[in-house]
RNA sequence: UGGGGCGUGGCCAAGUUGGUAAGGCAACGGACUUUGAAUCCGUGUACCGCACGUUCGAGUCGUGCCGCCCCAGCCA
């Protein structure tokens, strides 16, 4: 490959992140000893997104670049909203994405009987109390972002008999909201997580892994670190609204004096034209909005699945977008770029009449057909060739012929010659219409001598297109997508205004009777094929023996479209 | 009017110890083309949020402003 006076100048070294920069620091001082240990701590009430894949990139990927692990675990300490459903479709998604968590996967709910030890600690160490208030009396004594709170009346109770209230609290004996447990740190402290943060809420209510075992669960902030302690954790990623708590982070950690990971906040994803909350996404399945968590219009993982979105694709664009801390929002195009980029490389070509319009060919024999062979991809020849049928009738896509056609229009019109791909040039003759004077099917006549598309006189032809030999076709449905919502941020509403009043009612648009080649009959499910100058599909889990359904992954760039658009 | 963050071309985002603004996407030209795809060339006056300083020199240092985001769940 290389020029023997070539002359290699250095690459410019990739600039990192300034996660990798954090970690490069504590491998250089031996901080954890060298090791780098992540964690992926998604909690179970919901499916995967975009957003989640971002934080895997960086989970995941900061653990692969430096030698390290990166755990899986399901930080499921709220049984009330968590399921079983949801972490099997989790460890499905991470597993497509690609990522390697081992042989194991962590649950927080293993580490329930630790914890509680050492909240009993925390009591015996008298940082840590047994509240009687109500859930609204505490919020009244948190006080505001401007005003200190002010001490629970139950602050001062004595050890004893906070132990005491505790294990009668893990025992059952009260119901849910009579009772909490709280660090005593500061209810003056203008970092509101510091006043007195909830450690345990009693919840008599059945956990997905654990049953009937407890009937008190911990607090995000209590569980997490210790969570991350327990596996030995270095660098606890997460994302920039978890900024204010690294301080409780630190503080328990601190106070039980173990193994303590640095926790560091980076800004999540947020993307064009979609929603990333999974509240938001909830409501948009719960509502009907969408067909369900893999609507292909979700931007979630298993949405995107089905759509037709590669793991590589997803992969490159999270590599694209980068690490900082600035919030920001990325263009859907951008996405879409990668996905093209690599559906471009991989997907196999073929042809599809989304709107068919019927050809017959005048001078070609009725009855007969014959087998044309054509290239499975143009810049991979290791993909092969197949053959496709021709025959005196084949349709072609409506928008491919115009009876008034303007100057750069190289499709087909009133005398026009064009190339049906790989097969041969025909020119315009008479139209037929229907009574409304729609056009019902065109007349042409063929070069025989062009077989292949090629004319032996060298004449040029500007335009090509795609067909299917109409007694060969094969009856699909397509699903065309558009962007779940009409505005870039769905989110920016106007008084009064909902994020669902920006929900595009023309998001989907199903095409049945396409017609498309017969070697697209038995296409597997999950397939991509791209449908020569249109766009990338992919084969859905809806379709049946030789009745085909697929959904549109992304389409191509289209510079005709601009020309029009201009026009 | 408390605390924590962030602010580099339309969108992301690099910019180590201050030396005179990478790259990608988008957009716009053009070449090529049996996908108007792909590919290939080319195109940007970024007042580096603003204002003062320090300095021979500041996106990078200092001070003061401004703007945006997050925090008052017994959610994570």
């Amino acid at each position: 490959m290389s020029d023997i006076n070539e002359t290699h100048t250095p690459e410019a070294a990739e600039s990192k992140d300034f996660i990798r920069l954090m970690v490069e620091d504590d491998l250089r001082t031996g901080r954890f000893d060298g090791r780098v240990h992540t964690r992926f701590p998604p909690e179970p009430n919901g499916y995967l997104h975009i957003g989640h894949a971002k934080a895997m990139a960086i989970d995941f990927g900061v653990a692969e670049d430096y030698g390290g692990q990166c755990n899986l675990r399901f930080d499921d300490t709220n049984p009330v909203k968590e399921e079983t459903e949801y972490v099997d479709g989790i460890v499905y998604d991470v597993q497509w994405l690609g990522h390697d968590f081992g042989d194991k996967i962590f649950y927080a709910s293993d580490y329930f009987e630790q914890m509680y030890l050492w909240a009993e600690e925390l009591i015996q160490k008298g940082v840590a109390y047994v509240d009687d208030l109500s859930a609204d009396e505490i919020r009244e004594y948190r006080g505001t972002l401007t005003a200190p709170g002010k001490n629970s009346p139950h602050r001062d109770r004595s050890i004893e008999e906070n132990l005491d209230l505790f294990r009668r609290m893990r025992a059952g004996e009260f119901p849910d909201g009579a009772k909490v447990l709280r660090a005593k740190i500061d209810m003056a402290s203008p970092n509101m997580n510091l006043r007195d943060p909830v450690m345990y809420r009693i919840l008599h209510s059945e956990h997905h892994r654990t049953g009937d075992a407890w009937c008190i669960y911990p607090m995000y902030d209590w569980a997490h670190g210790l969570e991350d302690s327990i596996e030995g954790i270095t660098h606890s990623l997460c994302s920039l609204e978890y900024e204010d708590h690294r301080p409780l982070y630190d503080w328990y950690l601190d106070q039980l004096g173990i193994y303590h990971p640095q926790q560091i906040e980076f800004a999540r994803l947020n993307l064009t034209y979609t929603v990333m909350s999974k509240r938001k996404l909830l409501q948009l399945v719960n509502e009907g909005h969408v067909h369900g968590w893999d609507d292909p219009r979700m931007p979630t993982i298993c949405g995107m699945r089905r759509r037709g979105y590669t793991p590589e694709a997803i992969a490159d664009f999270l590599d694209r977008i980068g690490i900082a801390k600035a919030i920001s929002t990325v263009d859907l195009a951008l996405l879409e770029h990668c996905v093209r980029s690599d559906l471009n490389a991989r997907a196999a070509r073929r042809m599809a009449v989304l709107r068919p319009l019927k050809v017959i060919i005048d001078n070609y024999p009725e009855g007969q057909e014959e087998w044309l062979e054509i290239e499975n991809h143009p810049q991979d020849e290791a993909m092969g060739t197949r053959q496709i049928p021709f025959s005196r009738e084949v349709y072609i896509e409506q928008e491919d012929f115009m009876e008034d056609p303007p100057r750069k229009f190289y499709r087909l019109g009133p005398g026009r010659e064009v190339r049906l791909k790989s097969a041969y040039l025909v020119t315009c003759g008479e139209v037929e219409k229907d009574a409304d004077g729609n056009v019902t099917a065109i007349h042409v006549t063929y070069d025989p001598e062009t077989r292949g598309g090629e004319a032996p006189d060298g004449r040029k032809v500007r335009g090509t297109l795609h067909w299917v030999s109409a007694p060969h076709a094969i009856d699909a449905e397509v699903r065309q997508y558009d962007t779940l919502f009409t505005q870039e941020n769905p989110e920016d509403v106007a008084e009064g205004e909902h994020f669902l009043d920006y929900v595009n009612p023309d998001s989907l648009e199903v095409l049945t009777g396409c017609k498309v080649e017969p070697a697209l009959a038995e296409a597997e499910v999950g397939a991509r094929f791209q449908f020569m100058r249109q766009a990338y599909f992919a084969v859905d889990p809806d379709s049946s023996a030789g009745q085909p359904v697929f959904n549109l992954t992304v389409s191509m760039r289209d510079s005709w479209a601009k020309i029009q658009k201009r026009q």
